[in-house]
DNA sequence: ATGAAAGCGCTAACAC
DNA sequence: GTGTTAGCGCTTTCAT
């Protein structure tokens, strides 16, 4: 190989037209005779030219490419990120470079600037716990940014996600709805944004039922691992919760695990409602009850405003939050006492033990 | 925004050096006082340098980078090949540019083409069903190739893959071990070499223990729900296989789709193996029993393979197939005429009638 | 050890 | 409608 890559200039001579010409048949620019054009196609095609999109890109100071920082490819969310992403941006003929952070904010912070180097044109993050420094990079750059999913209260950037605290608070009334008193939340970090948000909403819903001494909020970690290790202690305390939240993926798997290292039956022994929601969800015993992020809007938001901020880099930023429904199936029922001690409908005022025998 | 960005010359000349200086600074060339290298550095980090990856790369007419083409990124088999050559890729302080087929033969083509357009050093496939064109393509710009799981007998350019053969052999006489004799065997097209392979293995295995006749392979499509729709039919003939292989993750959702649509229960009606494997086939009940593919060591292959052909391009194309090992779970178990009429061990020669009264 | 200069392949501005 | 030309920001000889 290393066999040098046909030129526009070659295609040119070829065609027998000069390389301005050329370059305005590929670029679709008005002007150029049908024939010359005719010609230069030929050319481009007999010759195998592929245009040089890094030249194109220095010359022309845009990229039309958008870069995409994920925390990670193997969550499910972030892969129904990317791929509306990418959809939308393909079909307005840019493209998407995707980058992961790995939850490590130097990782995080070296990516942007990789994309950064590329002259991406925009900027869609999904952030780290600490992407502080990530952040400051990007203002110092003037690049338009969007921050998806894991945003904060007052981002500097515009930012798109769903209403987090609106979304835990309508989970744990479901639970209470059902009976369960002694709820636990289990999340992997409140350094996130919107994970902090997802626990307040827990916590004003348990606090409007006047349960807020019930009401426990665990931490166990980032990984899957550390969630199982942390959580399984508490599952079989004798003051152990009847229900578990959780508020992502992760934290799901992890206390999946530990359930059955405990032994426990779900949902007659532990009553479980997951965030986010996917397909194997829903296919697999028991059909785990979730909330569900709607992952297009969220891409089609982000989108627009960043596509706005090309055009109109200093408007002030927007920030969207769309709501997120609950699908109640089959892992959230009424807690285990219930069915010995029918509750008399006092409505959040008294409690039914859910602790085992 | 729109402020010009900092270029090296502007660092240069604030460091008092030339910009030959600097660029040796930027890329750890020797020769370079210590003084001069702070300063640079000093102005670099003042400025807000980025060096431009678009100017260097065209200049250097490498980019170091590669790119990763795969049909879907809500495939979690691809998202581990993605993480995994990700993760050697930045090790090696390569990057890598993923973009999606979508199973569509043109839409690859044209993904490839901007991948060709952005001088990527290399490429890694995971090809579609008719790829001839995009092969066409890769063959005529002479650009390193390895060709990834879903590969061919005889792929002209190197390729790394399970033995698929092997694999569904495997599976297979697990299955014929545990009683069954009524197979299916679930696959979304035999367009896909690496299916049409695992198709052959499953039939090899049926056709050593003389059951040619009752093996079954479905083909109901490329989505989860024409499998599902395909499926449900020959669940609940008559003469419905006791065991069902799916090959792909897709074909097992569907299937699972399927059996609940038909009220059966696994594994006491049905056992069910998959090809693939990951978290959530462990987390919920049944246990998946499957077959797992190493995508850390495809990966590590592919990589290995491109890298090479980077310093030798002309070495002859390598072909690597791994095994896949088999993890039994719960959803394979006897098959139910089994506990009416135990069989007599007669290893493979007679027949349990699977078929429901 | 450092500087000057050529040029990677392309687009855009301008001349004809 | 077409050709010419000047860079985009960088790396890489080649002098010094």
């Amino acid at each position: 190989m290393s066999q040098r890559k046909t030129t526009i200039r070659e295609v040119a001579s070829r065609a027998g037209v000069s390389l301005g010409t050329a370059s305005n048949v590929f670029n679709g620019k008005a002007g150029v005779g049908a024939e010359s054009r005719q010609r230069v196609l030929e050319a481009a095609e007999a010759l195998g030219f592929r245009p040089n999109s890094l030249a194109a890109g220095l010359r022309r100071q845009r990229t039309r490419t958008i870069g995409l920082v994920v925390p990670d490819v193997l969550n499910i969310v972030f892969n129904e990120l990317v791929e509306h992403l990418e959809n939308i941006a393909l079909s307005q003929s840019y493209e998407v470079i995707i980058v992961t952070s790995r939850e490590d904010p130097e990782r995080e912070h070296e990516r942007v600037r990789a994309l950064l180097s590329r002259r991406v044109d925009g900027l869609v993050i999904v952030p780290t716990r600490d992407w502080s420094a990530t952040e400051r990079e990007m203002r110092h750059h003037r690049i338009p940014v969007v921050v998806l999913d894991r945003v904060a209260a007052h981002d500097h950037f515009p930012s798109v996600a769903v209403d987090n605290a609106a979304a835990t608070r309508l989970g744990t009334e479901h639970l209470l709805g059902l009976g369960h008193r002694d709820l636990a939340f289990v999340i992997n970090s409140t350094r996130l944004w919107n994970s902090a948000a997802r626990v307040e909403g827990f916590l004003a819903a348990m606090r409007a039922a006047g349960l807020e001494k019930r009401a426990r909020v665990l931490l166990p970690g980032m990984t899957e691992e550390e969630t199982r290790a942390g959580v399984l202690p508490v599952l079989t305390a004798a003051n152990r919760p009847t229900a578990v939240f959780t508020g992502s993926n992760v934290a799901t798997l992890g206390v999946l695990r530990a359930v059955q290292d405990a032994g426990m039956a779900i949902p007659q022994d532990l009553s479980l409602l997951a965030f986010d929601d996917f397909a194997w969800l829903t296919v697999l015993r028991p059909f785990v009850s979730a909330i569900r992020q709607p992952t297009e809007a969220l891409a089609g938001h982000a989108w627009r405003i960043l596509t706005a901020a090309f055009e109109a880099p200093d408007r002030p930023a927007e920030h969207i939050r769309l709501p997120a429904p609950l699908i109640a199936r089959e892992t959230t029922a009424a807690p285990p006492g219930k069915v010995k001690a029918p509750r008399r409908m006092k409505a959040f005022k008294d409690t039914v033990d859910g602790a085992l025998p």
